[in-house]
RNA sequence: GGGCCCGUAGUUUAGUGGCUAUAACGUCGCCUUUACACGGCGAAGGUCCCCGGUUCGAGUCCGGGCGGGCCCACCA
């Protein structure tokens, strides 16, 4: 008999495979109109990969997969997203530079280098969990293609008239002193101080509660409810502002709440959203007090030069001196902070360039019902985040690393001058515009300022397609992403696609869940409950973290757990062995020429069952239900086909003759062991295809990921193998537990096994005989009951 | 405050109106059986969060609670 290695490393198989994959193209295809393609999410090179994107990336790979055996036409692109401000912190991080302190240029190619340099080892994690991509044709969201395509959608939005530039108060972050965008912000509650401060109205004292006093200089008008009887009397009154001596209205709005504070506030310019709008609303003064670099002006007087914090305390030094300060209390509030830094983020008047969302937000809804979400749960968050939009998406960014504008001004207009779409892409610092003669080009200056990360990274589908100038087969067929992102990656895409391509940009979008620790609780660094996947992959495998990923639905948190990759790892064990198995019995097979109806009845059995589970697993991979079909398949081996199928044809097996019966067997086996392989392949493609390599058959493919998806076959539905095989097989379970019971090891002969039962139970009879080892058998028709002496 | 999701053995979970409610891990007992002791067989373990309703029939559908998670808003 054929010897094969006792046991499957890992560590060995996995970067052998991986190498093959590579090495032979597996995974290589140009996309047409026929093609199964993906908007792989282009990770972030400014850190490793965690255990979150292992489990995500590795639930697309499953279907990217699985399309590729079911349809052989499958465009899974890799890219990295290398673009913006993540970069740049990074680099300052670790080149310990200042983007500042350094020209503009050097910065830039230092973030170009930088990436270059981590990029390989970056993209090995995602190599060695498996991913099935093409890895050999690869885009970077900063590279020039991705700068054509995305100055490219810039001008088409532009010429649309959907891009504009506009001078208006933004969201600012002071650290990375740049304008954001609304989807940019996140919450932090933190602590700060309430302080009462008296305000005059002629000899009359109002007490203000504010957390921000360094703003005073900033009020530009008080606010009360209209309802407020304590505030009524001031209306057409001007209140004089402590410090500053100068004086304000009182305005009355329905949005002021009465329990808060002393229910009078200040309205700044600007303090925050709602500023924002009532200075707008009621067409108040602006007193702008604010540097972009986050330090006051000369309308802060005494506070001028200091930056925000500073200034708080020295004007509530300056308040209490005066005797303006009356109380102070300690509260914990919600304050908005920039993602990227944690900063708190402030409103500044500026020029920027923005896509106009809000009048279409419409549209945007009507293509997010084209969109199959999977969870379908998941387009409500999507719908909410249009719903509450309240401002247009900003892109511009005065940053360094990023696209740059293919923008240019004329000096003695104002007026900007756009590139031309044949020469792009364009770096205005470098580039003249095409339109402009050359005489006339020291009247330019270049736009400074790069856009928005997310303005690129929102033409993934462009730019993967484009790699193979196939941008027109958008839609794409599925986008893969986690939860986190709707509000910007799967938003600002569907922008993207609408605006320039009236379509939506894919027909699917799969929302992957996070990992959490085993409690359910996010991890985070602070909590110090990180599990690294590289430290869980040296310690199992890929194929055991996979097995671990595909067991969460999708939208769902998974915990991480080790016990469940010790299961994952018991599986490829299992696997492993049960083939070896199969394998050395099929040593002197050679083929079955009868038809189907010819086979022993529990050969029939298990294919029929087999049978059923592809198609149960082809439509819980059609509907995106990955974790049905790993839970099916399992079930499905190590309980029908290990434990009770196994057991049962070995008394066939071991007969040394090449008998009818044995050949039927090893025709059965053949078939399942191949197809068990090709429906576990998405979930665990290194083991699949080690053994798969080891299958003693011809017309095999070069890889078991290129080989068909296994068909139903309606030939081999068989209800009554299956009732009498289930009858079988609850005999056999009737057996073990007597000798269980009776502390006998399972090849105890028993000496007589009676079996009342519907089915005709002769057509097996020899196969349970075998397996239970029963010296005298008898069978009678009646309702299922065992007997046995 | 608004919205979405989820409450099923100790833990993680399957279950989209119909047998006695899944499975894995854990626990306990047994079995060294020529694929596998990283195994096999078996046992114990459940008020399917609570209350009401619809139905011949509800873990599943509807209403109302309670609890947990997430998203958004709340920043005076």
């Amino acid at each position: 008999m054929k010897e094969l290695p006792k046991r499957y490393d890992p560590h060995e198989a996995e970067p052998r495979w991986q190498k093959m994959w590579e090495d032979e193209g597996i995974y290589e295809i140009v996309p047409d109109e026929d093609s199964y393609t993906i908007d792989t999410p282009p990770p972030t090179v400014s850190g490793r990969m965690h255990i979150g994107h292992t489990s995500s990336y590795a639930q697309e790979d499953f279907y990217a997969r699985f399309w590729r055996m079911k349809t052989g036409n499958v465009f899974y692109p890799f890219g990295t997203d290398d673009n913006g401000l993540p970069t740049e912190r990074l680099v300052e991080k670790t080149k310990k530079v200042s983007s500042t302190k350094m020209s503009r240029k050097e910065f830039r190619e230092l973030c170009h280098f930088t990436i270059k340099e981590l990029l390989p080892e970056f993209v090995e994690d995602w190599k060695r969990i498996g991913m099935s991509c093409d890895f050999k044709t690869v885009y970077s969201t900063i590279d020039s293609n991705s700068q054509k395509i995305s100055q490219h959608s810039f001008i088409d939005l532009y010429k649309k008239g959907l891009v504009h530039r506009k001078e208006t108060p933004v969201a600012w972050c002071m650290t990375c002193q740049t304008a954001i965008a609304q989807a940019e912000f996140e919450n932090k509650d933190l602590t700060s101080t309430f302080n009462d401060v008296i305000f005059k109205a002629g000899d009359e004292e109002l007490i203000i509660s504010t957390t921000r006093p360094e703003f005073i200089p900033a009020c530009v008008a008080l606010a009360a409810h209209p309802d407020d009887e304590r505030y009524t009397h001031l209306k057409g009154k001007r209140i004089t502002i402590p410090l500053y001596d100068y004086k304000v209205p009182v305005i009355f709005d329905k949005e002021v709440a009465i329990d808060k504070g002393t229910g009078l506030m200040m309205i700044c310019t600007f303090g925050d959203k709602d500023d924002v709008e009532k200075w707008h609303r009621y067409n108040l003064d602006l007193r702008i007090i604010f540097t972009k670099d986050g330090k006051l002006n000369e309308l802060a007087g005494d506070l001028e030069g200091l930056s925000i914090i500073d200034a708080r305390k020295k004007i509530l030094d300056t308040l209490k001196e005066k005797g303006h300060l009356v109380k102070q209390q300690p509260i914990t509030h919600p304050v908005n902070v920039h993602e990227r830094c944690g900063t708190g983020i402030e409103f500044l008047k500026s020029t920027q360039w923005f896509v106009k969302v809000l009048e279409n937000k419409n549209k945007l809804l009507a293509a997010g019902k084209k969109i199959n979400w999977h969870p379908a749960y998941m387009q409500v968050r999507y719908e909410h985040w249009v719903e509450n939009l309240n401002w247009d998406w900003c892109i511009s960014r005065q940053r360094y690393f990023g696209v740059p504008f293919p923008v240019w001004y004329d000096k003695r207009t104002g007026e900007p001058v756009i590139a031309d779409e044949s020469q792009l892409p364009v770096d205005p610092f470098v580039d003249k515009p095409k339109s402009v003669p050359e005489s006339d080009w020291k009247h330019l200056v270049p736009e400074e300022d790069v856009m928005d990360t997310w303005a690129t990274s929102s033409v993934t589908p462009q730019i993967a397609l484009a790699m193979h100038g196939k941008q027109d087969l958008i839609p794409m067929s599925l986008r893969p992403q986690a939860h986190d992102i709707i509000r910007t990656w799967a938003f600002y895409t569907i922008v993207k696609s609408l605006f320039s391509k009236e379509t939506i940009p894919w027909k699917d979008i799969a929302i992957s869940g996070f990992v959490t620790d085993p409690k359910g609780h996010k991890m985070s660094k602070s909590k110090g409950n990180v599990v690294s996947p590289q430290d869980v992959m040296d310690k199992f495998s890929a194929d055991s973290i996979r097995f671990w990923a595909a067991g969460a639905k999708l939208g769902d948190d998974i915990p991480y757990m080790e016990k469940d990759l010790v299961t994952g790892n018991k599986t490829l064990t299992k696997l492993w062995n049960a083939s070896k198995f199969v394998i050395m019995n099929l040593d002197d097979y050679k083929g079955f020429n009868a038809k189907f109806e010819d086979l022993e009845l529990m050969d029939r059995w298990i294919l029929s069952k087999f049978n059923r589970l592809v198609k149960s697993s082809t439509d819980a991979f059609s509907a995106y239900d990955h974790s049905k079909v790993k839970f099916d398949v399992e079930q499905f081996f190590w309980n029908d086909f290990c434990d009770n199928y196994l057991e049962i044809v070995k008394g066939r097996l071991y007969d040394p003759k090449d008998t009818i019966e044995k050949t039927s067997a090893q025709y059965a086996l053949s078939q399942v062991i191949e197809g068990i392989l090709k429906l576990f392949a998405p979930i665990m493609p290194f083991i699949t295809e080690e053994i798969y390599a080891m299958l003693p058959f011809e017309n095999k493919t070069k890889s078991i990921h290129i080989s068909s998806w296994p068909d139903f076959r309606k030939e081999w539905v068989d209800s009554e193998a299956e009732l009498v095989g289930e009858d079988i097989v609850k005999a056999v379970q009737e057996v073990r537990k007597y000798k269980s019971a009776n502390q006998l090891s399972m090849n105890a002969p028993v000496s007589m096994l009676r079996v009342l039962s519907e089915q005709d139970l002769t057509l097996a009879e020899n196969d349970l005989i075998a397996v239970t080892k029963a010296e005298s058998f008898d069978h009678e028709l009646g309702e299922f009951k065992v007997d046995i002496e």
